[in-house]
DNA sequence: ATGTAAATGATAATCATTCGCATTTAGGAG
DNA sequence: CTCCTAAATGCGAATGATTATCATTTACAT
């Protein structure tokens, strides 16, 4: 038996809706794209690998936006920006935070450094549009 | 009547006891600090005044942390470090993202940006210390 | 003192997320 | 092939932070 059987485990469908998208999605919204092909799914089965892949560090969370949680299968550092009025978020490729901050961060701390994220807010391109012409 | 009367309003009460720490607290904590004082507070206000700090940029939102939601009196720009074992926050003074790269994200997307936020994950000093001695 | 809009307290409602448990599946041993 | 076990899943209930509702109280101007 393959991926392609059935009654295979919905796992790998979770991670490669995850890998495959880039509007860093929410747990419902992997579990609305899932449904088409796997009519059986259960949201818990989403929620529950999105918090393995979380813990194993093979997809970020970007903490919360408007209350719920977004992910992003991408896990490559990059920056990201976050739209207040449509809740978008776009990734800022060619932006990194310099690794050496990381480094400098522990040693001014004393504790140990695993992750960092840089985020920008505001209000994004096709947001700014559709107020105008309105 | 100023400040000091019994029944003035708590919303002064609830920011200055925000600018007055920097544990960077859930609004349960901010709650339990006033209750000392004011006896009589209700959990809503300090959610309300909370979000209206927050809308009016007199307070920042650092987002959730462990599901609960962390202020910051503190709206100069800064940098933090989140400790992943006992959810502390720490500020780290004398970092910040530099201005100029707030201008250069709004032209490349091609919106308007109105804040940024660099976080540090990790573990603290003194969780590090904790385990050591277990 | 009186009217009005804002602020508050108490509590119910909301809703994203997690938990509990029975069922199903994969994969190996006999 | 059948039996066994551990992991994965579906379903639905429970949880818990946050928000909404509404009656009451306060501040302040008239």
């Amino acid at each position: 038996m393959d991926a392609t059987t059935k009654h295979f485990r919905k796992r790998d469908a979770i991670l490669n809706c995850l890998r495959s998208t880039d509007v860093h999605p929410s747990a419902e919204w992997v579990y609305e794209q899932l449904k088409a092909e796997h009519s059986d799914i259960s949201l818990a089965t989403v929620y529950r690998n999105l918090a393995r892949f979380k813990e194993r560090g093979e997809i970020l969370s970007l903490g919360t936006v408007n209350g719920i949680e977004r992910f992003d299968g991408n896990t490559k550092p990059h920056v990201h920006f976050i739209c207040t009025h449509c809740n978008g978020v776009l990734d800022l490729h060619g932006m990194a935070v310099p690794e050496e901050l990381s480094a400098s961060v522990a040693k001014a701390t004393g504790g140990q450094v695993s992750g960092c994220q840089l985020t920008f807010t505001g209000i994004c391109n096709q947001c700014i549009n559709k107020e105008e012409s309105a």
